[in-house]
DNA sequence: ACAATAATTTAGGCTTATCTAATTCCAGAA
DNA sequence: TTCTGGAATTAGATAAGCCTAAATTATTGT
């Protein structure tokens, strides 16, 4: 069994590799919150473990078994983010947090129960998709908030996860993931884009919007 | 936030302490499963954080603060068996290992919302009293099962909580808490007892019939 | 083609938690 | 009171993760 920052390290390169492939040490360094000589280290031992392949001064990508390990500490975390979610009623802006501690936690058959409990979910609350226990991720080929014509109307499905503060405020626009949303007009020269919510009329900028998915 | 390998240790030695005070640094290293030197330099740095008085070549013993801590983890412990038992069915001789690593992982408001949704309970599903967030533990004065004359019946409260095989024995035998029980006849010269239970006559050696609490 | 800069790795050190081997202490027997 | 066997402690080592400072490598601008 792996340590939980390990576990920790495979889930970061996981995410990074959507970005970037190889993953940069510093990038790595940035996300994990330590130093660079830090991570090259945990990159060395990762490599031992046969998680990752090493390109050395250029990067590390996760081999089959560290991507499957990965995956099934995503499938913890969200398992948990959902169950926290819809048994217990923990706010979404809080989710992510307690999951980050419990995913290092969940046996198998406890994760079972709790897959069965919720009656095998595909997505967790913010609109992630939950990894099969086969390693299977679904990705929705959803479309962004700032891509939307003005005029369309659309449903939330998929936030940022992690910041608890973003969340809170999206709550309080009424954009969170299962919420009704109609793009109203683009501001000129761009930059704005405004939307009607069942909170009003709302004004939000592109960045922003580029990270809130819907679907029409 | 003190390591999990702390809240262990500090968990074991108030577990110890029920039986010898101060504890012998032997006892605490066969509990945790380590050799003594580990455990004289753990009592070390237990004793500079406060948690422990340390009496050098006698044992050692929790000062205010370490019963705190220790009851804490308790709690948390409790809280989670009777929340896994209770919301997710998990078997009763499997909770104890479940809750033995989610109990290091509650926050305080994950704490409140277990607490809320269990209707603030007093005893886990062994019959272990859950401290409170204060760190009060309501020690029921139950009766052995051994201590009963024959021909009394009583109820189940109290059962060994870590024992998975003897857990599933005892669910065989049916004298799981909330049970009902009647001591039928001691056997002669002592040492077994025949007991009446929903499951039929059964037999059961002193020893285990000490562990077994009931109420009347 | 080469020098400057930025990223990466190496070197060496610290803390936590463990171990084995060696030593020291205590309590009970003679 | 002294000896001795078992318990406890000290000494020294290891592995995981982290750090800072120094050296190295790759890339980019000229």
């Amino acid at each position: 069994m792996v340590s939980t920052v390990v576990e920790d390290y495979l889930k970061a390169i996981y995410k990074l590799q959507a970005t970037t492939r190889p993953v940069p040490t510093s990038a790595l360094a940035e996300r994990m919150g330590v130093t660079a000589p830090s991570v090259t280290s945990m990159i060395g031992r990762l490599s031992d473990l046969g998680f990752v392949h090493h390109d050395r001064y250029r990067g590390a990508e996760l081999t089959a078994i560290g991507e499957r390990a990965a995956l099934e500490v995503i499938r913890h975390h969200r398992l948990w983010e959902l169950y926290l979610s819809e048994a217990l009623r923990v706010p979404l802006d809080q989710v992510h947090q307690e999951a980050e501690r419990l995913e290092h936690d969940l046996s198998d058959e406890l994760e079972d129960r709790i897959d069965d409990a919720l009656g095998h979910p595909s997505l967790d609350p913010h609109g992630d998709p939950i990894p099969t226990r086969e390693g299977q991720v679904a990705e929705a080929d959803a479309r962004a908030l700032c891509d939307l014509a003005p005029g369309t109307e659309a449903v939330v499905t998929r936030v940022p996860d992690s910041d608890a503060a973003l969340l809170r405020y999206l709550g309080e626009l009424g954009l969170l993931p299962g919420q009704r949303v109609k793009v109203a007009e683009l501001a000129p020269f761009g930059g704005t884009i405004f939307v009607e919510t069942g909170g009003g009329r709302q004004a939000l900028s592109e960045g922003l919007a580029r990270r809130i998915l819907v679907s029409e």
